[in-house]
DNA sequence: TATTATATGATACACTTGTCTTACGGGAAA
DNA sequence: TTTCCCGTAAGACAAGTGTATCATATAATA
């Protein structure tokens, strides 16, 4: 590698790490095996990344934009629920590959991490932290429903799910 | 250290684990610094625990007894969702000290995975699978409001708190 | 073109990790 | 007591980690 833009570094040793993840346990995947996979030196790695939890972080941060939230959905009614969990769970399924691998490697909670900012930004254009619990409740059910539903690889339908996780909340009214 | 029983040994690991997290960085703290600590080799450490992570873990499945649920709280209306509210706030709020450590390690996770094996216990006990979403759903909900709870040192009141959470879910109801 | 700033690879270093081997000593049973 | 089992301490070891330094090469600017 020669003089790329730092961007395009980045970029390098999330992919590396990504596939280095399809084949390897993540655990034994050191920095070496990342900066060789992306053709970068070891010392070029620690230039951007401190620990390889913070290459997916910046996957997350800055290149996730097929899971942003481009509507805001806060739930009103029903029907806006139902159309929030449709278009969230449909993002994550179109990425379950990519998912199972990050729980694969306990890396879950990033993802979290994500569904936390993105919910309290699309919450707060909306109301203004009305209610500064709302976005983590639901991005906490959201996530945790997405990790169970991973498990059957995804094989529940979408509008089942949203129909069950009303059912959960909404105790026989 | 000479010779004590297993579970001994182990409870020490976790004691000293802590005990070091409440001074150190949790990423700073060395294997040998908690074998030392705890008063045993190295080895031992590592017959008993594959990582650091492991003794968390360890600690919330088998030592955490102050935070299982001894009742259960399957929500059928709201009183009841406000009685579960307040239980496992309560015991979150009596340990926040500790939760403040396991946030700062970034090892919250690991209380998720206690959650949801509670929740799925206490749900399946009376209602056996019907809706095996369901407390992954309460447990995701839970989870993550405890945890922004936890960054104002829980001020907010328990009652208030489980009245917020209603709210947030029973738009407009 | 000459100069400067910066991204990079290479190398070195002390420390940590995870595994392994060896020897010691308490506990249980003959 | 003698014997054996097994948890333990101590140490060795290769590999990985995180940091630092240095020389090189590219890009931008004067």
């Amino acid at each position: 590698m020669e003089y790329a833009p730092e961007e395009y570094t980045r970029h390098y040793i999330v992919q590396a790490l990504f596939k280095l993840m399809e084949e390897y346990e993540y655990e034994k995947i050191s920095v070496t095996d990342i900066a060789a996979k992306a053709g970068v030196g070891r010392a070029t790695f620690y230039r951007y990344f401190k620990r390889k939890e913070d290459v997916i972080e910046f996957y997350f941060n800055h290149s996730a934009r097929e899971f942003m939230f481009e509507q805001r959905y806060y739930p009103r009614c029903k029907a806006d629920y139902t159309d929030m969990v449709r278009s969230v769970f449909g993002k994550f399924r179109q990425n379950k590959e990519r998912f199972k691998l990050l729980k694969r490697a306990h890396l879950e909670y990033l993802y979290l991490g994500f569904l936390n900012r993105n919910f309290a930004a699309m919450f707060n254009e909306e109301f203004a932290g009305a209610n500064a619990y709302a976005p983590y409740l639901y991005a906490g059910m959201v996530f945790n429903v997405s990790m169970l539903w991973l498990e059957n690889d995804c094989a529940d339908s979408i509008d089942g799910l949203a129909e069950t996780m009303i059912n959960a909340i909404y105790f026989g009214q």
